[in-house]
DNA sequence: TTCGTAATTCGATGTTCGTCGAACATCGAA
DNA sequence: TTCGATGTTCGACGAACATCGAATTACGAA
């Protein structure tokens, strides 16, 4: 990355309003659900969002301040990823309810319109359609 | 209450972040956490808490918009209570999760210091639980 | 060393949010 | 009808937030 190594908060010191207050906000959501849909790291580059290098930044920094994320650097990029483990044990079932809960907006709004192969991938619960 | 009935929205028309918006926020987690400790409604003006009258009013109507209360007018006052199970169905696990948790400072803070229990760690997970 | 790439930090801007007191609307009771 | 109690709405205020572009830091490569 550029500017020195960066700090990881302890799970036990992460208060749940501010995991929540984390997760509350689409873009970060959005970059969470991204980086549950795969397994391991992303390198942050490939997170590409309609949003200014900054400001994606500065919403990493407060997922990983919520704990939710963690990144690992290496030369100069880094790779994020999930804390999944370490939030199931001090948040238990949190993320995967959040996780598993296929929001209908924010799904078709985050989802682009590009890719023709369909990610069936929440199974279960098929939203209700849009009517 | 006071002026017209209230609009309760359907679950279905309400999305994650709003939500988690509403939870994401001390005050508001801490009605629910104070609705879902009891079993059935709560008077409004049991809910008493550091706050003027017209915050609460503020609070309640986000809760309500998020698909989290409802209210129940009667004359001129009004009972709220969680929509727990409709909840469940929109968003399952969810609630669960987040009432499961035992937030050490938000607990702390709201809670009654008379309990000498010392419950060191969190993970203990001493939650009375109302599963 | 110098250059370029990668990510963070800084400063500024506009918006949203929590909070309050005052004014208002609605109902039951006198 | 008038009065009092109960919630809600309205303005206003400061704090916090999302966003951006520019400056900065850190590293690898030439």
């Amino acid at each position: 990355m550029a500017p020195r190594e960066q700090e990881h908060p302890a799970l036990n010191d992460v208060e749940l309003v501010t995991v929540l207050s984390a997760l509350a906000e689409p873009t970060r959501l959005r970059i969470v659900r991204m980086l549950a849909a795969m397994e391991g790291e992303r390198a942050w580059k490939d997170i590409d969002l309609p949003i200014a290098q900054s400001t994606l930044s500065h919403h990493l920094k407060i997922l990983r301040n919520a704990g939710l994320v963690q990144n690992r650097t290496e030369g100069t990029r880094c790779f994020i990823s999930l804390r999944d483990a370490e939030l199931e044990g001090r948040f238990p079932g949190l993320l995967e309810s959040v996780l598993e809960c296929r929001d209908t907006a924010l799904a078709r709004e985050s989802e682009e319109p590009a890719s023709p192969e369909k990610h069936g991938a929440t199974e279960g619960s098929s939203v209700p359609a849009a009517t």
